[in-house]
DNA sequence: ATCATATGTTGGAGAAGGCAACAAAACCCG
DNA sequence: CGGGTTTTGTTGCCTTCTCCAACATATGAT
């Protein structure tokens, strides 16, 4: 409710939406047959007919039989999203590994590649030459060399997307890299490249690519170095005045906490991110990422004591934190990602029972607390998706151009 | 970006959205030349003159000549809203007041009445008797019976937008109360009734009826029996998955902090709350609402010094939660009202500090910390909006109706 | 084989905004 | 003071898009 937008609208968008509309509906819940896409949308027979025939004619979309006829009367066409219709690269730079993949609309993964680095500092160009490397071949053996509507570009940090400027990289020790350019100089490709911090990225991917019907309000808590989060309200993202929002990692929980490597004192992050684990169990010291996450579930399934209490008290505070998420934005679900998800099945518990200690009752029985679907490929997913939207705002034009 | 709605759009519904973009453009920002209104909406002249000349026919605008000629060329004629056109009763039933008050498009007071109530229970019909009694009045002296379109009602509680339910008010002992339906028949009108919390109210107010040019995210804390928030991400409220989104007053911020009357411990509310205030200062036992705040004033007027200590301790507490709010929207804007409005002066040093301690430098940056500019009338002009937005989203079956 | 049912197809109608040409109302300047 | 310039309102026509109704088509049921 309330719109703000005093921009009027012509006759032309409308086609344009109605054409996104359709489009995204079909990459999104899969193949729907005409009469699904009627009741789906609103419109009329004759306007699906006439929009399906227009995606067809850009290649966007392929029609055929319906599989097997389920009643009476004259069986619908089946309607399928085509990936060879519009292709991405999709590109995470995390701060141990790199990866690539190509997508096709509907979901449709083409190849897909990562590589661990260790986690050190690695320059920009280095981090360009990598990615571009890895992508060479899979840009090379893409069905149609038209097909690349463009690139979407995870990492953590804080991201510029107009423009695919980022800000700050801690933990890669990078600022103000024109990163979106150097990609788009280093592959070589005319097609807009779009960079976004990578708990948006996972929260887009888990929002838009796993079968939740009636979810409109997501939030994504991804642990890596960190905490990230990100959000999406009412089926959008949330980005705020600049793109920052969503960091919700250094939020104050604990006034007589642990100092933060922002400068503050307390953040969530320092009671229940991947440091806090190290700090509780000793034997983990000097362990990060997966072979962190390979420690903690060896020493759980030995029983070891100390790790036992140490996950249960990071994931009590990591449901504390889970539970202020869910009294702010009341959301339908909180999905774990990143090191939260390789431990889930361990945290599940603590986290549950935290949350539930510091959220209100009413929004708290609305959420559900969940693993992410899609593991570690959430923020990749995710990437894909942002370089998708450019096809859904405008099928005609980037088929056409 | 990345819209989820598959819903398709038919030619009357652009008719639809353009007269409601002109006509809201006329009431936040106040009467426009036809120009102006080509300039913000990029429709045609001919277009905007058919506009404008539906919603006169309506009643909702009227034209009138440039009140001076500015440049060289024919001047353009001036649109403006008019408040005769359509009018609304807004409602804010409060713990220690009650308030009614009829508005018009663009904003235009009719007339306006509070009431004190001492801080006691009142039972529901027993208020919706009172706010009747004090309404007829008002309905009666509106311009024209045809013209009131709607009501909205703020209250301090949980309640449910479709159907004006109130689901918990806990300061006035309230529970499932379907107050929309029984404010309409004790107030003997068919329009339909909204009801919405009061910080999601203050935050409509504040963001729609100030002029904040470039402002699309804004936070709004409100201080009263507890702490409210009512969010606007990117020119819309934050509502999350059921209504409840905003609980930031029961966000957990010092576990080492005392129970609060959600039964959790060390929410924001118990820190940085009304009750915070007096439980810092001996002297205010007992003291509420205008009292403590008339108390508050006097003894710093008085350079008391347990006054002073707890004053900014309250406002230290206040501006780490609003650097919490900061880290998580991103907002251009964190606007104060309520108890924390009519102490601005003498918190904002201490919020600030805290604020800046808390948040991220970039997104601190960003957001300005202000008082609001409607002072204690932001949850009645908050509802007015509520009640208003129908108008906007369809000026012609409304005026038609 | 025939009927009932649901869907694809086609042509025309209606609604909305854009466009271009013209008329009107101001300012500017000699 | 009058013509030129500039900006805007007005009018009629055009394009685009969706909807509607009638008809054709493809399946299942009897």
């Amino acid at each position: 409710m309330v719109r703000a937008e005093s921009r009027g609208v012509a006759g032309d968008e409308i086609r344009r939406h109605n054409l996104g509309a359709v489009l995204e509906h079909l990459h999104m819940t899969g193949p729907a047959s005409r009469s699904d896409l009627v009741a789906a949308t609103g419109l009329n027979r004759s306007t699906i007919a006439d929009l399906v025939g227009q995606l067809t004619e850009l290649g966007l979309v392929v029609e055929g039989p319906a599989p097997s006829a389920s009643g009476p009367g004259r069986p619908s066409l089946v309607v399928s999203a085509s990936p060879e219709g519009a292709a991405v690269l999709a590109v995470e730079i995390d701060v141990d590994s790199i990866a690539v993949a190509t997508l096709g609309l509907g979901g449709h993964v083409f190849n897909r590649l990562r590589v661990d680095r260790p986690r050190g500092r690695f320059s920009p160009e280095e981090t360009v030459q990598d990615v571009a490397r890895l992508a060479a071949p899979l840009l090379s053996s893409l069905p149609d060399d038209r097909a690349l509507v463009g690139i979407g570009v995870g990492m953590a940090g804080i991201t510029r997307r107009p423009d695919g400027f980022v800000r700050l990289a801690p933990n890669l020790g990078w600022h103000d890299i024109p990163l979106g350019n150097m990609l788009a100089k280093a592959l070589d490709v005319a097609v807009p490249v779009r960079v976004a911090n990578e708990a948006d990225l996972g929260a887009l991917g888990e929002y838009r690519r796993s079968p939740r019907p009636g979810v409109r309000h997501l939030v994504y808590v991804s642990g890596e170095v960190g905490i990230g989060a990100g959000v999406i309200v009412d089926g959008a993202q949330l980005l705020g005045a600049d793109g920052y929002a969503g960091e919700a990692g250094h939020t104050l929980i604990n006034p007589e906490g642990v100092r933060c490597r922002c400068g503050a004192t307390g953040c969530w992050e320092t009671e229940a991110g991947e440091a806090a684990l190290v700090r509780r169990i000793r034997s983990l010291k000097g362990k990060t990422g997966t072979a962190l996450v390979e420690a903690v579930t060896a020493r759980m399934a030995a029983g070891d004591e100390e790790t036992q209490t140490g996950v249960a008290d990071i994931g009590r505070w990591l449901g504390l934190g889970i539970g202020n998420l869910i009294n702010i934005f009341n959301p339908d679900v909180i999905v774990l990602g990143g090191l939260y998800s390789d431990l889930y099945s361990y945290l599940e518990a603590a986290v549950v029972g935290g949350a539930r200690s510091s959220a209100l009752a009413a929004p708290f029985e609305s959420a559900s607390i969940i693993r992410g679907a899609l593991g570690s490929d959430a923020p990749l997913v995710g990437a894909a998706e942002l370089a998708l939207a450019d096809v859904f705002s405008d099928p005609a034009r980037i088929a056409a151009g």
